[in-house]
RNA sequence: GCUUCGAUAGCUCAGCCUGGUAGAGCGUUACCUUGGUAAGGUAAAGGUCGCGGGUUCGGAUCCCGCUCGAAGCUCCA
């Protein structure tokens, strides 16, 4: 922020014109100010409301050195080339002319232009200019993440049975991954400083590493990975389409001047990707929300329609964390995220879809390997409404049979009354939430999306935010992850079959046998299982181990016997997840694994199917 | 953003303390090998030791600065 002051003698002003959309609504009258200290302000990019606290301080400075007692803050664009977005400054302006001690304290109307005249005192202390700048930890804090970090919890774990106990009070004993939960949560105190096993997984197995040309936080995906990415963001679809959400697709920025982006925006402007285009400030979403909502503005709804489902994939959101705060798949600056908005009539019916959806999410991450052993429910409510749906919460631990953890507020400080979370406790301490999903009050109201209701009065409806899955990334990090665990336990690892980027191996003794390890591979894609074939020059007993290694769950080696037996001879074959090697036809291989990815989706393989024409990605 | 650690071959890393010809394993390439269920053999290619400065006859190595990365902290709408 600039600030150049002006000890005057007088001051006058008149609004001629809005200049900017975001200008205040006003009536323009002249004003006239005698004896004052005209701070003619320009609100830089980073200010936030403690530039506006130091700036009065230093106002304050001047003014008790000059024996002056009345105050103009007069909005002056320019001073700097570095301009604040409209609305930060507007905040900022209005912030300081509140924390103002001066009882005569004026403010010359923001986004207008404005003729004036003016008389400066002619001693040396008269003029001056202040440059003020954010401080703190975190230059661009706004009000409200400050504020929240203020509000008071009140923590329990609430048991299958409807018992509440204090968190201090519960016996953990029998529950050690809710109790990493509670205390991660809670008292903030975080796991071992173990390095997360997945990073290693996922560069090894050629699935995702960083990209050093992109911004931190921002993964390339290697065609294994993708594979993966895209099979669980298909089936995460399926799913959300199959219970009743519609599918659409957003824009990935939005104007952070838009009247209905302000609030969003504000809330956490140093966590935003921003980009500038002709003059206006841009920002790369950091949920489907905006998106979906400013559809559902334009929508004509009657009750009859609801609940209404809408469901987006974004590929991506961006969260611009801080750089220390990233951590492989786990925590990204752009991230893949299925987000399905219910919006609904009333309470009740919000209720009753929230159950629908918490059964949802339970079977999606069950369906991608991802049980219930693995994760812990939170319940974040405020008093008020536990007060009054105290059978909505008993409800959800009933349904997920183990004890949850809930923290309660006294007062709605979000946009929500309620939030649950499903969170995967990995091997080394740390809860990561997957799944989700929030009554929202707020918006329906902050984004004018309205129903026409059976006594034909608009109302704004309630809205779930759901997703099923959580993350993409944070999928694949869970399920390597997963690995991990099995690894320390000294079981194989896997992937569940559906997502195995090679179901099977074909691994020809002999370069004789290529041709019939050719017309199998070749039989079974067809079929719809990905299968390649390892005819590298390298011994049997390597290119066996390099196929375990890949954790590929069914190797089959041919010789000349199978050759000679033909497609419907028995084949010998290393069943991964079995442990031994079984004898059994193409037929009967292929129906076992067809069976076992039923109702999952399908891709051809990734990468080529002789691995002598691979390139190497990863060691 | 803060603290700590790190940056040497495509990958994983040794060498640095104690300055003097740039190392290993894996991978890649070629040849040999034709092997029946977790590593067959031989050889070759491959490096501006992150960038800049300093000390020194001489710096991957010691000193200073910078850049980038990771972990932890804070944080996670």
């Amino acid at each position: 922020m600039r600030i150049l002051h002006l000890h005057c003698d007088h001051v006058e002003f008149t609004p001629t014109k809005k200049e900017i959309p975001a200008a205040e609504d006003i009536a323009p009258e002249t004003v006239r100010v005698e004896e004052v200290l005209a701070a003619f302000i320009a609100v830089e990019k980073g200010d936030d409301d403690t530039v506006a606290s130091k700036a009065m301080f230093q106002i304050g400075n001047v003014m008790e050195r000059l024996g002056c007692t009345r105050l103009l803050l007069y909005p002056y664009a320019h001073l700097s080339a570095d301009l604040a977005p409209a609305r930060i400054a507007l905040d900022i302006l209005t912030a300081m002319q509140q924390q103002s001690k001066y009882s005569e304290t004026y403010r010359s109307a923001f986004g207008w232009t404005k003729s004036y005249a003016i008389h400066v005192k002619g001693h040396p202390l008269a003029e001056g200019l202040k440059i003020v700048r954010s401080g703190g930890k975190d230059g661009s804090e706004s009000d409200a993440l400050s504020a929240e970090s203020k509000i008071v919890s009140y923590w329990y774990i609430m048991t299958p049975d409807g018992t509440m106990t204090p968190l201090k009070d519960y016996n953990f004993t029998k529950n050690q991954s809710l109790e990493v939960l509670a205390r991660y949560e809670s008292a903030k105190k975080r796991g071992g400083d173990d390095r997360p096993p997945h990073v290693a997984l996922m560069k090894r197995l050629a699935i995702a590493d960083y990209e050093p040309a992109s911004d931190q936080g921002n993964m390339r995906f290697y065609p294994n990975g993708r594979l993966i990415k895209s099979l669980i963001e298909r089936y995460v679809t399926k799913s959300v389409r199959e219970y009743g959400g519609f599918e659409v697709e957003t824009p990935i920025m939005y104007d952070s001047d838009h009247p209905s982006m302000i609030k969003y925006f504000n809330r956490f402007p140093a966590r935003q990707y921003s980009i500038d285009s002709e003059g206006r400030q841009l920002f790369l979403r950091f949920a489907a929300c905006f998106g979906q909502f400013l559809i559902a503005h334009d929508f004509q709804m009657s009750y009859k329609n609801l609940p209404y489902k809408l469901y987006e994939l974004t590929r991506y959101s961006f969260r611009r964390e801080q750089s220390g705060e990233l951590a492989g798949l786990r925590r990204l600056r752009a991230f893949t995220m299925p987000d399905c908005h219910a919006f609904c009539a009333n309470m009740s019916q919000a209720i009753s879809e929230l159950d629908v959806r918490f059964n949802l999410s339970k079977d999606v991450l069950h369906e991608m390997g991802i049980e219930q052993d693995r994760y812990e429910v939170a319940v974040r409510l405020t008093e008020d409404f536990y007060n009054e749906n105290k059978d909505v919460v008993l409800n959800l631990v009933r349904q997920h049979n183990k004890p949850i953890l809930v923290e309660m507020w006294k007062e709605r400080f979000f946009y929500f009354v309620l939030k649950w979370e499903f969170n995967y406790i990995d091997s080394v301490g740390r809860a990561t939430s997957l799944s989700t999903d929030q009554i929202d009050v707020e918006n329906g109201d902050h984004f004018g999306i309205e129903f026409v209701d059976s006594n034909n009065k608009p109302q704004n409806p309630i809205i779930l935010h759901n997703s099923p899955s959580g993350a993409i990334e944070r999928v694949i990090y869970a399920l390597l992850e997963n690995a991990s665990h099995k690894l320390k336990k000294g079981e194989k690892p896997t992937f569940p079959l559906w997502l195995c980027p090679t179901q099977v191996r074909i691994v020809p003794v002999h370069d004789d046998t290529i041709p019939f390890a050719t017309k199998l591979a070749s039989y079974m894609n067809r079929r719809m299982v990905r299968t390649d074939i390892d005819e590298r020059n390298e011994s049997l007993g390597k290119r066996v181990r390099e196929a375990e290694k890949e954790w590929i769950p069914y190797i089959i080696v041919v010789g000349s016997k199978e050759a000679a037996n033909g497609l419907d001879g028995e084949l010998s074959v290393r069943d991964r997840r079995g442990g031994s090697i079984i004898n059994i036809t193409i037929e009967q291989l292929i129906s076992d694994i067809r069976e076992e990815v039923r109702g999952k989706p399908w891709a051809m393989l990734n990468q080529p199917g002789l691995l002598s024409k691979r390139p190497q990605i990863m060691v």
